[in-house]
DNA sequence: ATCGAATGAGACACTGATGTCTCATTGGGT
DNA sequence: ACCCAATGAGACATCAGTGTCTCATTCGAT
């Protein structure tokens, strides 16, 4: 059942389009087939060939970024060493995959009563979970729900990821500032 | 020049058909002028003539929630007292608002070029302000920018809003929740 | 009770995007 | 050099939403 292997030619790498939707739709949302089409470099029947319709190139990406988040996660192994210490090693992971994120967390509004993508509830419960040994750690507060902190999380990520590609904000602070304010608020504090 | 005062009728009132639009919307974006009409108890035909389309609706809903803002920071006094405090009064104001915030965040994002109300650039100097001030004062960090602050600020909100919405997370917690996060961080501090 | 502004319902044309199809062309594998 | 899968370009029908218009009806003011 592999459309994207054949006998003989490739030329198309899914991949490769999807990265250049992903791109081209991070910026303008409401971009055309035809538009996509064109920034992938590639006619729109061709595009057709490959994603049945728009919602199905949206589930692709959706499926490309839980593939990407997913591999943060592990590259961070969030699971190992001080909870503080992984958020960190975290937001630096997930970065490059901001945009992207804000772009499906719009677009997932959209498809109300739909079913939901499982993996957006198993990369919440990865998130959720590290929070919470964060807490049995003694590291973090226990006042702050780990639902709370995960939406917090995905919310700065997100919007950090649109205030540098619109420009308000500098691209080399967003890790800094996104982890400093996460785990330490902006409040002036005694120690540090 | 003031369509919405008639000699004698004004059996549709603006601001309520404008209310009943930010509820439909905000939860469904691509609700339709049809059923934004249906929402308001109105006709298409009515609400067409109080708006001359759709791009029209959202602007005045834009105009809504400026003036709600902007409202919210009056009464939140953000001016007076240490910054901390003036920034949980603002939270707790500017909560019902986080919805439609939400939603025109969203929408501008799609009007690109465009050239975008300057009300938002006076709603970011206020918040700006604010925490620059908290700076000033000595109450908040340095490290932390007051661009990156705001941002964070509206991101939270807006999140948060959407999270309470959904239903991931108690509404009851919503001011808490963002409060501490913004101002304390998730990391257990020595005080409090 | 009357008048007229405002409304609701429906018809209509128009637009933009989508999805499908055909056909000539390309380019890699043999 | 040949073959054929895959592509690009374009034509086409379809559909949903929009914006405009008409006309009968409603309802408040007088």
């Amino acid at each position: 059942m592999s459309h994207w292997v054949y006998g003989r030619l490739m030329s198309v790498d899914r991949t490769q389009v999807l990265r250049a939707a992903a791109a081209l739709l991070t910026r303008k949302a409401t971009a055309t087939m035809d538009e996509v089409a064109r920034a992938a470099g590639i006619g729109r029947a061709t595009l057709h060939r490959h994603f049945a319709g728009r919602d199905a190139l949206v589930r692709a990406l959706e499926e490309l970024g839980l593939q990407e988040l997913e591999a943060a996660h592990d590259r961070a192994r969030t699971e190992e060493g001080p909870a503080d210490e992984a958020v960190r090693r975290l937001v630096a992971e997930v970065e490059p995959v901001g945009p992207l994120l804000s772009f499906l967390v719009t677009e997932n509004q959209l498809f109300e009563g739909d079913q939901q993508n499982e993996g957006w509830a198993r990369l919440d419960a990865r998130v959720s979970a590290l929070f919470r040994r964060g807490q049995e750690q003694g590291v973090f507060r226990i006042d702050l729900t780990p639902a709370w902190l995960t939406e917090a999380f995905y919310g700065l990520i997100g919007s950090g990821a649109w205030a540098v590609q619109d420009g308000r904000v500098a691209a080399k602070d967003f890790q800094y500032m996104i982890v400093e304010l996460l785990l330490g608020g902006a409040r002036r504090s005694v120690e540090k």
